[in-house]
DNA sequence: ATGCACCGTGCGCCAACGTC
DNA sequence: GACGTTGGCGCACGGTGCAT
């Protein structure tokens, strides 16, 4: 085992030079496969295949590996070293997060053998692995329903007469923000998606938008109610000239004429649409710490699964199917889309007993 | 002219979801 | 299961427009 000074003098040079070195070792440092990876990871994100964000992830658990083992240490020698990694790191973070940094410390360690870094693969113990599913499922329990009642859904569009300090104030969405929030309840639009939501996808004489997910290619299709037609027209009649080039196919724009959702290089993301929806909640007293505007994409696929036609409810969502079924199956009928749509809308115009 | 509330923006960090 | 993406929330800063 013992290594040769002359090829540690090598590895070392072509590391301070700041190169991969030529000599396969099993004196590989914690410090210098963390480099390396971090290093093949920059690359992806600035060849645009890796998000910023992620790549800012991936700093953080390296960072906890290497404040944890020490940087000088050797891959070779760690043991049951992993334990007291994941220990740490259950103190810092809850469950899931716990869970994302276990499996990308072991996509760090992955790499490293798969370089050739390293001559074996790690053994990252028993204890290193994700929090179980009970685990999970009890923490998910303890969080706030992600579902809104057809009464807060009327309130935030068709608005609502809320006493404030003495006299009484009508609340009510903006025409932007009440066509989110249909596209949210009837098509399970979130976020992004109300932001990218292009010219070219929305079909308001006939009702329909109809596009292909940028990302995976899945076609979405999903039949709009007459409220959320008018919403639309209604923020099309008001809207802003783009602000940007890139932007002049989006329906919705901001006030100043820019996008909902951006991104920007460092990993950061402005939602315009969760600061205001937020608002609109407060206002109206609904606002539940942990119920943002996904809880509504939550609610048309909760709601519209009831329906009993998972397949729509799918197509309306842009979920893809991972199924043989779907290789199988004939495209979806548009009477099965507008029956799931006039579902939800039912659900939400009918008051029961207890609204 | 000055003060200030409001709102958009920039960002960090936690959590969860989606695809292969 | 491994790998990748998106949502929620709180905080600080700075421009804008309105009241004083």
């Amino acid at each position: 085992m013992e290594r040769g000074s002359e090829e540690y003098k090598k590895v070392a040079d072509d590391l301070h030079a700041g190169r991969t070195p030529r000599v396969k070792t099993d004196g590989l440092t914690i410090a210098h496969l963390c480099n390396s990876f971090l290093t093949a990871k920059l690359r992806k994100k600035e060849a645009g295949e890796l998000t910023s964000r992620l790549f800012w992830e991936y700093q953080e658990v390296t960072g906890l590996s290497v404040g944890t083992f020490g940087g000088t240490r050797l891959v070779e020698d760690l043991a049951d070293d992993f334990a007291d990694l994941r220990a740490r790191t259950a103190e810092k973070w809850g469950p899931v997060r716990l869970g994302n940094a276990i499996t990308r410390t072991k996509s760090v360690f992955k790499y490293g053998y798969e370089t050739g870094l390293m001559e074996r693969s790690t053994r990252f113990g028993p204890e290193f692995k994700k929090p179980d599913k009970s685990v999970l499922r009890r923490h998910r329990a303890g969080r706030p329903s992600q579902m809104f009642e057809p009464g807060e859904l009327r309130a935030m569009i068709d608005g609502k007469a809320v006493v404030g300090r003495g006299d009484e104030v009508f609340v009510r969405a903006d025409p932007n923000l009440r066509a989110m929030i249909l596209l949210g309840v009837n098509c399970g639009f979130g976020n992004m998606d109300c932001a990218g939501l292009t010219l070219s996808a929305l079909d308001p004489e006939r009702a329909w938008i109809d596009f292909l997910r940028p990302k995976t290619g899945i076609a979405r299709r999903c039949p709009l109610w007459p409220e959320t037609v008018a919403a639309l027209r209604e923020a099309l009649s008001g809207r802003p000239e783009p602000a940007n080039e890139q932007d002049t196919q989006r329906v919705l724009l901001t006030v100043r004429g820019s996008a909902f959702v951006i991104h920007t290089d460092t990993g950061f993301r402005k939602d315009v649409i969760g600061i205001q929806f937020g608002k609109l909640l407060k206002a109206l007293g609904i606002h539940r710490s942990g119920v943002g505007f996904y809880a509504l994409r939550h609610t048309f696929e909760t709601i519209g699964g009831s329906a009993k036609d998972q397949v729509a409810v799918d197509l309306i969502m842009g979920h893809t199917d991972p199924s043989m079924a779907a290789v199988y199956r004939e495209p979806v009928d548009d009477a099965h889309l507008l029956a799931v749509a006039d579902h939800v809308r039912n659900w939400l115009r009918t008051d029961r007993a207890s609204a």
